[in-house]
DNA sequence: CGTGAAGTTGATGCTTCTCAAGCGAAGTGG
DNA sequence: CCACTTCGCTTGAGAAGCATCAACTTCACG
């Protein structure tokens, strides 16, 4: 809950979307404008329809984007972490075409809109670079899309728990997920409903691919879950 | 069949993605790097995990850009028409994540991706205009991904036949669809099969939306086949 | 310790896919 | 020019996968 002041030129987070590709100068220009804002957890940051204000850049905690359909499902798109950037899709529009909670506890950092259209105008790199992260996200979405419509609900929830386990805690040799989802998270990811979720874990369970502990879900057969989704 | 030539500095599609960006200079050097390329309806232009060997754009056609999945299935993910980009997902990636096809013969201009990667980086303005064209293209896949997993099927051709409409022939007041896709193209874009495409557009002239006739759909109620997706 | 939220599990039924058969149009070769 | 093949489209019947609903249990938190 403690507010918390951090100086772009000195910010820790190395993989930061902005801070990798800005000289000095640049950072201390961001630095001025932006502010770092605390969100607890299950917090909107940013809300679907709503007028767009800034760019958020995740200094520490993490995120879900998200769309919203009819009968208040939720289709989860991307799951964020330290370092990543969040609402650059306004950028051009009026209203956000995505909401974004935060999972945990999170400090945030929120450029305004104009500021960072400034920023790009004026530092090429930096708009090379962006457009190159939002083809890797269009590429990412396309993968999903596939995924999404052609696999079955077992494999989707196969493709989920590894998307959330190469966000969160890509190490291949610890078991943990490196965050606690709900099932209707992880049914959103999939685009499933939370009793499915449900019935494929304790599949999972069964034959030896995961471990249920409580709220954590742990990945002993990282290979096998991987076979599950075998695509092409 | 027949070969053409085409000087960028006075071609007249004026949507080119490329030319809206360019000055008379920059004009020259693309037209002097670029080949025109003529392609027979319903052959391949990129193939998926096959090298990237440079940008197109489509002089004029109609082309379907889709990822392939497991068992031969198909998701479209795109369709282009005159002016539109192709290819530009292959920038810095070895091999491109999609492929594309024509739906009719068509003329396309071919830039080595070399020559596209320099001159993006020697004009920021097409690098800007780029990342925002991306940008849009995933806001679409977001969408795209929402009516998939959560309409039902009925509702999602629907929504095909509106995106062939709106790509091929924007006009509300001519009921035609402006190209001819075969049902398993329809279906490929819904994310459905071609028996059921084939089911619903049966119950749709039923109810006097559409009109039937021989390989041609035209559109008589375009908002009632509106109403029918109406998502959020 | 109580209350509400999250998770589990079972029964039921619907949506949609699959398979199969029949039809017509279009293209091919003798 | 006509038989023949092929391809795309339509329609039906059957099966299966999955969502929905409901009841119950467990967990989190004040």
């Amino acid at each position: 809950m403690k507010p918390k002041t951090v100086n772009c030129t000195e910010c820790t987070n190395l993989n930061c979307s902005l801070l990798v590709n800005c000289n000095q100068e640049w950072l201390k220009y961001i630095n001025e404008k932006k502010t770092v804002l605390f969100y607890k957890k299950r917090q909107r940051i940013i809300f679907e329809r709503g007028p767009v204000d800034g760019v958020y850049f995740l200094l520490s905690g993490k995120v879900k984007v998200y769309k919203s359909g009819n009968d208040d499902r939720q289709q989860i798109v991307r799951l964020c972490t330290d370092g990543d950037i969040l609402g650059h899709r306004g950028i051009n529009r009026d209203f956000y075409p995505i909401s974004a909670m935060t999972l945990e506890d999170s400090y945030i950092c929120m450029l305004p809109i104009e500021d960072f259209k400034f920023a790009l105008k004026s530092n090429p790199e930096l708009t090379y670079n962006l457009m190159l992260f939002v083809s890797e996200e269009l590429y990412l979405a396309e993968e999903l899309i596939k995924h999404l419509v052609q696999l079955p609900v077992r494999e989707k929830i196969a493709d989920a728990l590894l998307r959330i386990k190469n966000t969160f805690n890509p190490a291949p040799s610890d078991p943990s997920l490196g965050a606690s989802l709900t099932r209707q998270d992880i049914a959103d990811l999939a685009g499933t409903t939370k009793e499915q979720v449900s019935r494929d874990l304790a599949n999972f369970k069964e034959e030896g691919i995961i471990e249920l502990d409580g709220k954590e879900i742990r990945i002993l057969d990282l290979m096998r879950l991987k076979r599950i989704i075998n695509v092409i």
